[in-house]
DNA sequence: ATGAAAGCGCTAACAG
DNA sequence: CTGTTAGCGCTTTCAT
């Protein structure tokens, strides 16, 4: 029940008006021309000397008549439609979703309104993304590339199209790519199970052709080195599910003594080692220790908790939309941001 | 690194072009007047009875030259944007992400593209979407009410601007609203329950100006009469927050000495009630029994089972949009869109 | 079977 | 200070 702050918009005029009104109704009903209504409406009354007396009037005249401008006119005029297009992978999963809600701000900052789209892993649908682009539906993409859907990403940016990447970059496509920096995350993880000196540590996750898993591994091998310790195990899954995860998991509980610490290095294969962790009769901290990547949901909440790292997932919206606003206006931008992510400890 | 089957798109074409081309373009290149090309790539070469080779011709050098339709002259032409406006609640809520798939998925159905935007509960917000329908930015506006911004509701509906409502109805505004038929849930919830006969059934929820508590409230009560049982406590929360259903619940755990059967109306009480139970070391099912509304992640692997009411949020999200769509054909639409929700037994 | 012309609502260059 | 005019790209009558 509580009332909000905000937005102190112009409020929304009782007057009805089954046809829309437009300047040149506005500019009748006050015996101007239709340009003087526009010189006013448009702020610009100032560059025109405008008289403040008509100024007033005009203005008055439009709020009493109810008068909206017709987005899609000045859209055409323009030619520019004042929207932008985020194309995710998965809406229902809290990262992309937090990421929407990141673009969706910062979108709204500088005037443009976000259509969302759901990849769903289709390169069909990445391409109707970039359709509505070609057509001018929206003025810029935001996208996170589909597998098999790379080629004709670098035939759009042939084509001159303006989009940003996020999450992941096409290999030798050179547009902006924003993405959390994963090899970092690792650090953060590897530290964190290395407080306790006992543990076998394990890593866990998916095909290193997805350049996801290969920075996270990456990160997790360096790290190794600089801290002088042995991994027990280098698990990298063929796929990235829980069930690989939960198979393979089992058979490392029941070949180590000593307890694990476990690096879980993508939210599914997290899940995958829960399950194995329970089926195994398995405790936490005592007998196992695991670190995953991403958020979870109600964390606490779960038989076994598990430290995260997580990454700003609205700050990837953020950013992926400035630097496509900053590309819109002709500007040069750089071609990665990589933005840091952080640990949440759960004991 | 699966590829995707699903819309079998015209390719993009490899042309560039740094100023799109028109059909202008086109037509010069051909010799041919624009409208000629008009009505070959609008497809009504048949009512114009454009001759066989003409039309070959006109389809061959507008791909060759890379045309595409300028959406933002088409919809100024038709006075129509070809976009919805979806605004929901919270993005983050996997339970309005759902929706906001389903809807993307009609709207694409229909020709639409769906512009998403993030209320959270901000009546500002609210407004900033009406405007962007009174702006003709978007062609229609399905809308999570927001509290304190009902009567801005009322007034674009006096304005005829069209819209439909998900999951909560304006009272006294005439227009259609989609959502779950809660009574039906509290149904479910409560037969679920009284499969063990030795339990004291508790309902706990949120406060009952909310008409989603009171729906389900009402649904629980008259089936509470229709099976013959009484209720050991009926727990009305002035805030459905998880912090308020802990402290509630650990004094209820203190008082009874029966095993309680749980029925938490919503997804926050349910966490607070989980909590309380890890609070006071019960284990369900043996000490408690639980019932939540709205899925859970990961359900599996929490502390406690939880059996869940589940709406069917890509349903609603899909009805929203047929409605909408209907509407603007300028068809009558039901006032009232009741979707049966579902059990997701867990033990 | 094809083309000429008007016009959707708005903005901006230019005139007065 | 205000008005005239042209034009953004497309669709649609209406001619021919």
């Amino acid at each position: 029940m509580k009332d909000s702050p905000e937005p102190p918009d112009q409020p929304i005029p009782a007057v009805p008006g089954l046809r829309p009104i437009r300047m040149k109704d506005v500019a009748e009903q006050l015996g101007l021309s239709q340009t003087t209504v526009s010189h006013v409406l448009t702020g610009k009354h100032a560059r025109y000397r405008i008289s403040a007396a008509t100024v007033e009037r005009v203005w008055k005249t439009a709020e009493k008549m109810g008068y909206r401008v017709n987005a899609m006119a000045r859209a055409f005029r323009a030619q520019k439609s004042y929207a932008l297009s985020l194309a995710v992978e998965d809406l229902s999963n809290p990262f992309w979703a937090g990421m929407a809600i990141g673009a969706e701000r910062e979108a709204d900052r500088h005037g443009y309104s976000l259509v969302v789209t759901h990849l769903a892993g289709n390169a069909g649908r990445q391409r109707r993304a970039l359709q509505f682009l070609h057509e001018s539906r929206v003025d810029g993409l935001i996208v996170s590339p589909v597998c098999g859907g790379d080629r004709d990403l670098v035939v759009a940016h042939a084509q001159g199209l303006p989009f940003v990447q996020i999450d992941r970059a096409v290999p030798g496509l050179d547009m902006p790519c924003v993405r959390t920096d994963h090899a970092a995350g690792s650090v953060l993880a590897l530290r964190h199970l290395l407080r306790r000196k006992d543990r076998a540590i394990v890593y866990i996750s998916g095909p290193l052709d997805v350049p996801t898993y290969r920075h996270r591994l990456d990160g997790f091998q360096e790290e190794l080195k600089r801290s002088g310790v042995e991994a027990a195990a280098i698990e990298v899954l063929k796929e990235a599910t829980a069930e690989h995860a939960e198979t393979r998991m089992i058979k490392l509980l029941e070949r180590q003594r000593r307890p694990l610490a476990v690096y879980a290095a993508n939210f599914f294969t997290t899940v995958g080692a829960l399950r194995a962790f329970r089926a195994a009769g398995k405790a936490v901290p005592d007998d196992v220790d695991i670190v995953g990547f991403d958020d979870i949901l109600m964390a606490d909440l779960l038989r076994y908790p598990v430290t995260t790292v997580d990454q700003n997932v609205g700050a990837i919206g953020r950013e992926a939309v400035r630097l496509l606003v900053k590309m819109l206006a002709g500007a040069e931008v750089e071609r990665a941001v990589l933005l840091p992510p952080h640990l949440t400890a759960r004991t």
